[in-house]
DNA sequence: TCATTTAATCAAATTTCCTTGATCATAAAG
DNA sequence: CTTTATGATCAAGGAAATTTGATTAAATGA
């Protein structure tokens, strides 16, 4: 009395798709710098300022310099933000000033369908 | 001789305005869930199937069950998927069919520009 | 030159995440 | 009832990410 999924499974190896593993791990490591609380509040800052400094984030942000400069290193080599060098100051700036917008864009796709279902 | 940061910091805590906690940690689990590559390559999957169910997603990716059904459940509890059960089978779907569209905007809206820079 | 400021880096400790193989639970079929 | 299939969960180990405090390097200013 299985309806709908006799045929089980349905595909094999190969049946399907896949994304290039350059491309996979290239998202990934995107997605995974953007899956850090401390770091999303770093993007959300930057995109009030044209660019800030690291002791700023540490003012801003309420934590140690070392910490402060270790989430910026992972934002910077994921490619979310660049970096200026003024003397002694680091100068971070988001390189895609909307990136916020469209990750919340990502996300409520998902959970406002859900929102309306449980409502 | 610094042109145009002489007043650093610049900005104070509470300055600026930050995420609220709630949503900083949702959208960071939500990026955390693809921020790994069997989990982008199960999105992937879900693109082109209605749904598909935990023994399918280990004869397409090769991998063993339990490993499956742990990456499963990350996405399930990001909320990137939804589960319905029928009989012995776990049948897994997209809530955001065009998830993995958006994520390549997000992504290119970056290094594209990169790219132009850098060519 | 010497002291100060900014911030990157390092090493160690910790925590979180991922993998693996085993076990457990449930549903279907004989 | 027993057997088989699906798949969730558990526990242990390993790997990777994060935190912390200390050190280092470079630029500035007295």
């Amino acid at each position: 009395m299985d309806e709908c999924y006799s045929e089980i499974p349905r595909v094999r190896r190969g049946d399907l798709q896949l994304l290039p593993e350059g491309e996979a791990s290239a998202l990934a490591a995107y997605g995974k710098a953007l899956g850090d609380p401390i770091r999303l509040q770093m993007v959300r800052l930057l995109e009030q300022r044209e660019d800030l400094c690291t002791c700023e984030f540490e003012e801003l942000l309420g934590l140690g310099q070392s910490k402060v400069s270790y989430h910026l290193k992972v934002l910077l080599k994921a490619g979310v933000v660049e970096r200026e060098l003024h003397g002694t100051w680091s100068h971070y700036s988001l390189r895609d000033p909307r990136l916020l917008e469209r990750l919340g864009l990502l996300f409520s796709a998902t959970h406002e369908r859900n929102e309306a279902l449980t409502a």
